[in-house]
DNA sequence: CATTTATTGCTTGATCCCTAACAGTCAGTT
DNA sequence: AACTGACTGTTAGGGATCAAGCAATAAATG
């Protein structure tokens, strides 16, 4: 199973001529198998990836976060972060406050539930991420987080 | 805008022991920022990113694909692939057509306007690729490609 | 102070994706 | 021939995402 490279895996009767292309395909295909491998875990606790996120950022917090900060955070619209929340917040995981000096905004905060939540979840992913990439160095994860780093600043650049 | 570190796009307050969880997200991420950047040139064609996918695959076959083919080579469920055709068919980009040997199955292939519809875009989509990829030289996306190539060898090992 | 501009969170409607379950069909076995 | 098992495409239900647009509020401007 190791060691197949993204044409054989695909059956792609496409050429690679287009190295930047394999390189796209190559990125999104990890990230889809990526996740659907932690959206697998996070199903026995009843939660989504998108809402393990928000535990997530919400338990490593400094400031106190609005709606508006963690959609930003977790780079996605506030219209998501509301529908997310909505859920966590019908589990009892999450909780709004409101925030007297303006009244546009809540501060989103975990609630007890929320937080003992995180602390049996979170050693469990870290375990399956360590587990999914124990193939590669840290000198390797470094190069890999440096090239998507340029990657994004092109799309930064130009894209946006 | 560009060497920007992925603690400081995030404005992440948690610091970055985790070498590992840190790869995983700037995949992540990555892919997102990638397809949300392609799901803006497809909309002009009123296409999504899903039905470009599909229509790109049906160009390149070079043998006759039945959906649950289809669904292996994009990498999502057969239900996903069902719903999508459905759209393509009623733009009148793609056909199902029955096979008598085997009545479970339909070979899908482009109509003529969907061979129109990919010769227009395709080209238009390997341009921006390319332009978003600009900063990355061949050699570095190779080296991606190889160690992404690991890493989703290493899930397929222990995740699947 | 009044007007304008910006921000915030929410709603709506669309698409995508998944899981689960289903009926139809095929193939191998008994 | 009948049964069992596997495969195919579909449907139903739920969640995430986005774009667009809204009302309330805040901030900036005149």
């Amino acid at each position: 199973m190791a060691n197949r490279s993204l044409k054989a895996e695909l059956g792609l009767d496409m050429p690679f001529e287009d190295v930047l292309h394999e390189t796209v395909l190559s990125i999104i295909r990890t990230a889809t198998l990526l996740s659907q491998s932690g959206a697998g875990l996070f199903r026995q606790f009843d939660l989504t990836p998108a809402q393990f996120n928000v535990l997530l950022a919400l338990k490593y917090k400094n400031r106190d976060l609005t709606q508006s900060a963690l959609s930003k955070r977790l780079v996605v619209t506030r219209a998501s972060i509301t529908s997310v929340l909505d859920k966590l917040e019908g589990k009892g995981l999450v909780c709004r406050e409101r925030v007297p000096k303006n009244r546009r905004i809540y501060y989103v905060a975990l609630t007890a539930a929320g937080r003992d939540m995180v602390e049996e979840v979170e050693p469990l992913y870290r375990e399956r991420i360590h587990g999914l990439l124990a193939g590669l160095s840290q000198k390797e994860c470094r190069a890999i987080i440096r090239s998507l780093e340029r990657v994004r600043a092109g799309i930064g650049d130009s894209g946006e």
